[in-house]
DNA sequence: TCAATAGTTCTAAAAGTATGAACTATTGAA
DNA sequence: TTCAATAGTTCATACTTTTAGAACTATTGA
């Protein structure tokens, strides 16, 4: 278990950000470790998705967003810590952090209030699973 | 060869968006169009990258752009006439597109700064092909 | 009608992602 | 201590997505 790596952030990419936050999971993780900037661990986000994610597949997604530089993590006795690393990078790139999770949110409610308004489901293919 | 699909702004989603603009040759294209908002075809961006990119892929860039609702493309006689959809995609989700793009310039501000310098090449590993 | 041009679609290979199983590190009890 | 429990990583492999050459389609102008 060699020791956790994080990119300086002159080598942190737009491409990278982007990417990490272009998967639905990531986002919702990010988005939570953004929000209670505090204690946060790969347990808590067994459910963050309709199924449950199994822990590799977490354990990768947090390694994603760490090698893009979003979050930085630490062990913390048994338990992983993780925090946003969103001031050094509004530093490098105003605005851009905001943006994207602003604009999540926006789609987000846009989602409940249709949802609401007629119970259907959201009509947005993923990106992931669309048949070409 | 059936009409090209443009999904309308309500089915435009962040995910699809980022996961567009998390390709260097993408943002390049898009970036570009969003520049000079005028006349842009394929074959224009046959040099975006330091290797000439096959036709083949570069329409499947194209694709990918118009599929996320970042372009609109219009056949215009033998050729083709892609405009952004910025104005529509501002109104949805506001200060994305360019708080991207601005980030965008940011860093290759600092690469061409980096390789004035020092004349080494950028540290940033690429997203695309990174070994696990 | 035909050649040239611009772009799309098809197909197979390459690259990337997901996940169960095995492994590692830390803690707290017996 | 030693050991079981917990939290997370790494490995191997199946699955998905992307790339790019070859073949195809649509439009134009000679």
């Amino acid at each position: 278990m060699r020791p956790l790596f994080h990119p300086s952030i002159e080598d942190v990419t737009v491409e990278a950000i982007l990417h990490a936050l272009s998967d639905p999971v990531r986002v919702a993780i990010f988005a939570d470790i953004v929000g209670s900037d505090c204690s946060q661990n790969c347990s808590n986000f067994l459910n963050v998705s309709e199924k449950p994610i199994p822990k590799s597949t977490l354990s990768q997604h947090f390694k994603a967003l760490r090698e893009a530089g979003l979050i930085r993590g630490e062990r913390r006795g048994v338990e992983m810590h993780n925090t946003s690393r969103c001031a050094e990078i509004e530093k490098r790139f105003p605005g851009l952090i905001m943006a994207i999770v602003n604009a999540h949110k926006v789609q987000l409610a846009g989602r409940t209030a249709a949802g609401k308004a007629s119970q259907r489901k959201p009509a947005g293919r993923s990106v992931r699973s669309k048949v070409h």
